[in-house]
RNA sequence: GGGCUUAUAGCUCAGCUGGUUAGAGCGCUACACUGAUAAUGUAGAGGUCCGAGGUUCGAGUCCCCGUAAGCCCA
């Protein structure tokens, strides 16, 4: 059995070939089974939606989820990982709406909400196949045969169930929220209703400055502005920002001129006072006067103004609880306006947040059925309530055509204001408002019916556990999502939709009663009662759809015989997927067990745009729920851009197509580029040369390692059927290899375990490239290709094989396909391991016997002596080829000559130089260099710090002697003087006069240039051999291949060179004889550097 | 407007708890090497470490204020 040997090599062939054999051999569902009864490493898929294709950013993600599973496979845990599909909501809504050409008011006229559910559930897996394709492509092992489904029915019931928990444990209640509303169409907008180009228009309003009188004060006032005057009559609060810097100004009203002082924020004072009028005197005005004065009188931070208390501007209704506070807003800013904004909870969401976060009431009137509702009512007027104003609308595109009045609604509150020395300032503004798309007339913020999940009331808990959890990267745990939690609102679940899952709440007709349905068994027994009480016709009936529009048929009768109705909403998607770990299961319903071993997750990850999505939700559920965490690790991932860092876009054409890639470069470097190019959580710039230089440079390198020991691996049959060489058997550099190796192990488990595969990854790849492929086989070349099959052959054999074998184990979590294949030639010589595939191996385990840093030391000193002899050869021009006759070497402390004693042959064959001689301590003939320490000279004498290096920068070499010698020398600076001690400063060896130098750090290295004609005869038969090489692999000759060589005769010195050298010209060449003849007619012309050779090879 | 992230060579990224000559790979230039060869080595060019201020004997690193880009939320 032979290892196999590639001629080309095609990345992404290799890949299908391990796809085949994965589906085959069924290496996935064996990767599950064979680690049954193991301990469970439970991981979430967050479930995509098939609507759309897949991107090059789902390889990313989806590469960061399959490297973890199957890392801890590889440890031995038991990894299931069900896949699922998003599948309601409103992308697949509005893609529907626009493949059929219609408008959500047309569902159900045009179009029954039936026909429109069913376009929606075929549209929503409109691209599963193309997902599916990526799936197995990438090699991201999930189970698709048997995913969790959203719009299933059981999937639904579960949700049903949880809702009905929350239900029972208070959580879940009706309230409002203060949405986009179009009084003219009487409904409300969504959000991306208002994101459709030409909402925003500008527009010129009146704009009132008001003051709002200090309570208790005489003529002290707040000045708040408002584009939007008619609010002010439902205001309860002002906020402030309490970074922001306040004043208090002495002036007169503009209208009424009667004195007053009024506060604002100082960076706002230009835009209210001209600075001109500075000059004026507040004594000398006079009531009508053009100049008005004014005088700064106080300053203060706003986080001093919250709490105090004002009147009410427009007392016409009385607010339902406390009010007419200063408090904070965290939105509240100095680029308009007052710097203190004008709260009116019932039409702004922030000022809606920031009142119930100060505990303000609203300004609320009853309704005709008695219940709450704004001074504002549904179709844009003011109520009754409000005398001076009642029945007019708040804005003047509200009438219709022709019935406006002159003054609109806005400039007849600024006149009222003006009068009662309430108005500091009223002004014509311009601005952009959002209107409604569909009647062109303006939009109010205004309070509409939600349902609402009540999180706020278990936000300690939420922020406590989220602190359990182990975020990568942690800023987002504790910043973006941390933070969020800290500031957390109610969450709202209703959507007036209809592909959705729907909300089971019945409600009677006085809506005094209500139900929550937990799960189909009780709906159908609440229908039984219905039928009974003779409001339904007919039983649940089996196969009943829980989807709209047949949920909406359904009507139950309350415990007091009412008849009830569902509400009409549907929830919130992010519902959906947040309660993936128990409906996945159908639980409770069904598989207990599963669930309960499966929860919580140990990992989940997304991108970091799920924070307040998928995060959040599957966060609070599970809080509210168990009061437990959901997942214990998460990695966020940020996005995938493309090259110049701009969003990727189908529109600007540079999204990359992902199958494109794979085709092209195979997964193994797409997926290897994507995790080692940068950390999952940065942002990737995505650039395909990033691919090709990945394949080259790692997989091209590991490729060529893998080659290179197949080919003599082959020739001399090495299978490791002889037992493994013990370690003190082998060779240093065998050692040196191992002990890296073994480190390598313990880093790259380490930053597995710590969801650092970045770090794995580029471990692996510095490993492979650097220690192994650059310094071990090319130093260890020889001892593959020459000489019998001996204990140190095999010992190269066995060591490069451990090493090829381990990498691949590493690897294979991030590039599955071609490690998988790397294993499978390995394997199937040496037939080690029983495994059919790498997947279902263990993980390497480090050994720490074998790691020698000792070792790793002496070797890193050969590496830096070959360095800096390399860089002096080429500063001399001479090549390696020639032969030197020595170095020398300062000696820096006493392990320095026995480290380098241990590695002196390998740095001799590697620079080509035959003797290393050490140049003692206190020889003469060394120039020393001295620098400060400065980690050390701070620490001791801080300031004087820079006085003491200048001094020890300027020391003699007899002062150098002294210290070296006493370890003490006498500093005097200023009077003080200093004890310098050896630890005080690095001596370092500078140069050697006469030799040619090179410096690293504190490694000297001097080399004798000088060649006699024996070095010359070697270089010259070096030369040669390289020559005849050439020839012979010219002429297509094997490794194996025997030749004899004629050589034309050539001066004296060349021929010397060739007889005394004839021994190791032939080894080398696996020439059989060598002869130099006066005349070689047909050889060919060989150019050497300083000669011509005529040469004739004969196979 | 708020929160979070990022900013270091032409490009992609390292740079640990502050230590004085800021590194790697790719790319570029030159030379060398060559039984792994679509490799490899050595050297060179290339940096106001985003900007301003501060702490410190000493700041790419710590603090503060900005700028730009990105994401999420208003």
């Amino acid at each position: 059995m032979k290892y196999k040997e590639y001629k080309g090599l095609n990345y992404a062939e290799i890949a299908d070939n391990v796809l085949d054999k994965w589906k085959k051999e069924e290496i996935f569902e064996k990767s599950i089974s064979t680690r049954e009864g193991k301990p469970a490493f439970t991981f979430y898929e967050g479930p995509p939606s098939a609507n759309g294709t897949p991107g090059i950013h789902h390889v990313m993600a989806r590469a960061v989820k399959d490297i973890f599973c199957r890392y801890k496979t590889l440890k031995g845990f038991q990894v299931k990982r069900k896949g699922g599909w998003d599948t309601h909501g409103l992308p697949v809504e509005l893609q529907v709406e626009k493949e059929l050409g219609i408008t959500k008011e047309d569902i159900g006229k045009k179009i029954s909400v039936e026909e429109y559910n069913e376009k929606c559930r075929e549209t929503v897996m409109k691209f599963k196949d193309q997902w599916d394709d990526l799936t197995e492509k990438m090699g991201y092992w999930v189970d698709l045969d048997d995913p969790y489904v959203t719009f299933e029915k059981e999937y639904i019931e579960t949700l049903w169930s949880i809702l009905k928990e929350l239900y029972d444990k208070g959580f879940l209640y009706k309230g409002y929220t203060i949405q986009p509303y179009s009084p003219a169409a009487g409904t409300g907008l969504s959000s991306h209703e208002l994101n459709q180009p030409g909402t925003y228009r500008d527009v010129k309003d009146t704009t009132v400055t008001a003051q709002f009188k200090k309570k208790g004060s005489e003529n002290e006032y707040f000045l708040a502005w408002t584009t939007t005057p008619w609010t002010l009559a439902a205001n309860t609060a002002l906020a402030i920002g309490e970074k922001i810097t306040y004043i208090k100004v002495e002036t007169f009203n503009a209208y009424t001129f009667d004195k007053s002082f009024v506060i604002l924020a100082k960076d706002r004072l230009a835009s209210y006072f001209n600075p001109k009028d500075t000059d004026a005197k507040i004594e000398d005005y006079n009531a009508g006067d053009k100049v008005i004065p004014y005088r700064i009188v106080e300053e203060f931070q706003g986080k001093d103004l919250v709490g105090q208390e004002y009147e009410q501007l427009l007392p016409y209704i009385a607010p339902d609880g406390p009010a007419f506070k200063v408090i904070p807003g965290d939105y509240v800013s100095t680029e308009d306006g007052t710097g203190i904004v004008h709260i009116s909870p019932t039409f702004g969401a922030d000022d809606y947040r920031v009142a119930k976060q100060a505990g303000i009431g609203a300004i609320m009137v009853k309704d005709a059925d008695g219940k709450d509702a704004p001074i504002v009512d549904k179709r844009g007027r003011y109520v009754k309530e409000i005398s001076d104003f009642a029945g007019i609308f708040v804005k003047n595109e509200y009438y219709a055509d022709g019935e406006a009045p002159d003054k609109s609604l806005d400039v007849q509150i600024a006149i009222k204001l003006k009068e009662e020395n309430k108005a500091f300032k009223v002004e014509k503004y311009e601005h952009s408002y959002p209107h409604c798309w569909r009647t062109d007339k303006p939009v109010l913020y205004y309070p509409l019916d939600s349902w609402f999940i009540k999180t706020t009331a278990v936000k300690d808990e939420l922020v406590a556990l989220n602190k359990t959890i182990n975020w990568k990267p942690a800023s987002t745990g504790t910043g973006r999502f941390g933070n969020w939690l800290e500031n957390l609102v109610d969450w709202n679940l209703s959507r007036s939709r209809f592909w959705g899952t729907p909300l089971p709440i019945w409600v009677s007709e006085d809506k005094t009663e209500q139900k929550c349905i937990g799960s189909i068994e009780e709906l159908r027994s609440e229908v039984s009662k219905s039928v009974e009480a003779g409001f339904m016709k007919s039983e649940l009936s089996d196969d009943f759809d829980l989807h709209r529009p047949y949920v909406d048929d359904v009507v139950l009768v309350s415990d007091s015989g009412q008849q009830m109705l569902r509400e009409k909403d549907l929830i919130d998607v992010w519902f959906d997927s947040g309660a993936m770990p128990y409906a996945q299961w159908h639980y409770p319903f069904e598989n207990k067990e599963i669930f309960e071993a499966n929860y919580p997750a140990d990992f989940i990850a997304e991108g970091v745009d799920q924070t307040r999505g998928w995060f959040f939700t599957l966060h609070a559920i599970s809080v509210m729920l168990n009061k437990k965490v959901a997942f214990k690790n998460v990695i966020a991932n940020g996005l995938v851009l493309d090259k110049n860092g701009n969003k990727m876009s189908k529109r600007l054409g540079n999204a990359v197509n992902p199958f494109e890639t794979l085709e092209k470069y195979g997964p193994d470097a797409t997926r290897w580029y994507m995790i080692s190019n940068a950390n999952p959580w940065d942002n990737l710039k995505f650039n395909i040369e990033g691919v090709a230089e990945v394949q080259r440079r790692f997989f091209g390198t590991l490729h060529n390692t893998y080659s290179f020991f197949a080919l003599y691996a082959n020739l001399d049959s090495f299978d490791f059927s002889n037992s493994e060489i013990a370690i003190n058997q082998r060779t240093e550099s065998d050692r040196w290899i191992l002990s890296k190796l073994n480190t390598l192990i313990s880093k790259v488990d380490q930053a597995y375990e710590d969801y650092e595969p970045t770090k794995a990854a580029r471990l692996i790849q510095d490993f492979t490239i650097d220690d192994l492929s650059n310094w071990y086989v090319r130093l260890n070349r020889k001892r593959f290709w020459r000489g019998e099959y001996n204990e140190d052959k095999k010992s190269a054999y066995q060591t490069l094989y451990t090493c090829l074998m381990t990498i691949a184990k590493l690897s294979s979590p991030v590039a599955p396909f071609y490690m998988d294949n790397l294993y499978a030639d390995l394997n199937s010589v040496t037939g080690l391991e029983k495994y059919e595939s790498i997947h279902l191996t263990d993980f390497p385990t480090s050994d720490s016997s074998m790691i020698d840093e000792d070792l790793e030391a002496r070797m890193s000193l050969a590496q830096n002596i070959s360095s800096l002899v390399h860089s002096l050869r080429k500063k001399h021009m001479i090549k390696v080829r020639q032969p030197l006759s020595k170095i020398l070497l300062p000696v820096l402390n006493k392990s320095f000559k026995e480290h380098v004693t241990a590695v002196e042959e390998l740095i001799k064959s590697e620079v080509n130089i035959k003797n290393i001689e050490f140049v003692d301590d206190d020889s003469v003939i060394l120039v020393k260099n001295v620098k400060p320490n400065f980690r050390k000279l701070g620490q001791e004498y801080g300031p004087k710090m820079k006085a003491i290096a200048a001094k020890i920068n300027q020391l003699t070499d007899e002062d150098i002697a002294t210290l070296e010698i006493k370890n003490n020398l006498e500093l005097t600076l200023d009077g003080d003087s200093v004890t310098l001690t050896l630890e005080d400063v690095e001596i370092s060896y500078q140069d050697i006069p006469g030799w040619s130098v090179a410096t690293e750090g504190k490694l000297t290295v001097a080399l004798d240039i000088t060649l006699d004609d024996d070095l010359r005869k070697e270089g010259i038969a070096r030369d040669l051999v390289n020559r005849v090489q050439n020839l012979r692999k010219d002429m297509g000759l094997e490794v194996q291949d025997k030749i004899n060589i004629r050589i034309e005769r050539n001066d004296d010195l060349v021929n010397s060179a060739l007889e005394s050298n004839k021994e190791y010209i032939c080894s080398e060449t696996q020439a059989l004889s060598l002869n130099i003849l006066e005349s070689v007619a047909d050889g060919s012309e060989l150019e050497m550097d300083e000669y011509k050779l005529k040469v004739k090879i004969e196979a």
